[in-house]
DNA sequence: ATATTATTTTATCCTTTGGTCAAATATTAG
DNA sequence: CTAATATTTGACCAAAGGATAAAATAATAT
């Protein structure tokens, strides 16, 4: 089972809590302390990412994790608690690729490295992948007010740089929002709906030269349509 | 609220089942039966798409369906059974535009009016998709058999014809699968991601004008990526 | 109209589930 | 080593959820 985890420190205001876990005002994390943290939100990204956050369950995730459910709660005081700090692990780094797109950079250079820094992601976080999927679909009732805004704001700035770029002619005249969305169904499409693929393929992304065959065919696709040769 | 529902009666062999509804064996739907089974199905599409499976409660789609749980399970005697129903409902006519695609027509038509018809269907029928895309996300523990089986075997058969097309010159070379799961990848993500496409944009496919612009946008881009202009 | 069948509801059962408590057991500090 | 603190667990609880039974109410057929 690979032990699909990430780091993300900068929370960036967004989804910020007073405590890095609820708890009460402690010194610091102990060692004990950050490695069942992990555990937990490691287990909880797994089950969440199967069954939703109504369907998943804490005596599922505590078992996974390998410790009592009171103990769980001990580091998680409530399930919405858990899976709200499973989101915010997942959101920041799901949209930081999409933070790097540089104007000064020129728009073949950018969207292809965007491209591979989103499939890299469905690669490496496929769970985190769906449980963000899912919250989405079930109508994002976590997430929304952050939709709204800090979303908002940071696809609008990128609208913005590749607008620029088309005023430049250095790409096609498309709509650059449906450019990012497009980059982004097709990209976690490979996370989301793994099983389908592995069903009509009998492959994943795990394997490399998938990984690569895939990647390639995406970009050759989305970079000549939006792009002269 | 949309009253979304699809009918499909050609259950071609898949899912099949021995009766109807897996009730007795009834002589033939009543009128009353018919509408039931239908407010129930459209109840079920709506809160399975938004909790799924293991989410929903007999009592929300009870309640949805304006009648009382025991009389739904009179219907439908269990949850799965009712999850199937739904399911059965969708696959069928999720799958039946790429069956028409006709290597004797000219790549260029078939393609653009399969992602016409992909489209339509996240239009129409955004939480069907969204139920769909949650049992994929969870590991299509219901639907697996199905898709290793049936989706594989169609989805086979159409790559041989886009090679077809592709050894005839007709269109680039471009791996028939990839090209396949992208359509399917853009044009599901503007039903099962509605809600972020709306915190992003304000937009659904519901609004005609942004529904074409959507459409115009994907094809563009796609077309473009895959014939010579 | 009456018997038969179909539909609906009320009451109820048993299991699961999120969460609490207080008692143990480790761990750390002095 | 001992006191204080942190971690862990087994026993519970109340609410929710899937499902059943049996009685009541409608439809339909003859």
């Amino acid at each position: 089972m690979a032990t699909e985890q990430m780091n993300l420190e900068s929370n960036s205001s967004l989804l910020a809590e007073a405590h890095p876990s609820g708890h009460k005002a402690n010194r610091r994390e102990s060692r004990i302390q950050a490695r069942n943290r992990e555990r937990i939100l490691s287990a909880a990204t797994e089950i969440f990412s199967r069954y939703g956050f109504r369907g998943a369950t804490l005596d599922q995730i505590a078992e996974r994790a390998e410790m009592s459910k009171p103990n769980l709660l001990y580091y998680f005081s409530s399930k919405e608690e858990l899976y709200l700090a499973v989101l915010r692990n997942i959101l920041e780094i799901w949209l930081q690729p999409l933070k790097e797109l540089d104007e000064k950079e020129s728009p073949e250079r950018e969207i292809s490295a965007y491209i591979d820094q989103k499939i890299e992601f469905s690669r490496l976080y496929p769970m985190a992948s769906r449980v963000f999927a899912n919250e989405i679909a079930a109508g994002a009732p976590v997430l929304k007010p952050v939709l709204d805004t800090y979303l908002r704001d940071v696809v609008k700035k990128k609208a913005r740089v590749i607008r620029k770029w088309i005023k430049r002619g250095e790409m096609a005249d498309v709509g650059p929002y449906h450019l990012i969305m497009m980059i982004w169904a097709v990209t976690q499409h490979y996370a989301d709906f793994a099983v389908q693929v592995d069903s009509v393929l009998g492959k994943s992304l795990d394997e490399q030269h998938f990984y690569n065959q895939t990647r390639k065919n995406i970009k050759r696709i989305i970079m000549k349509g939006i792009f002269r040769d």
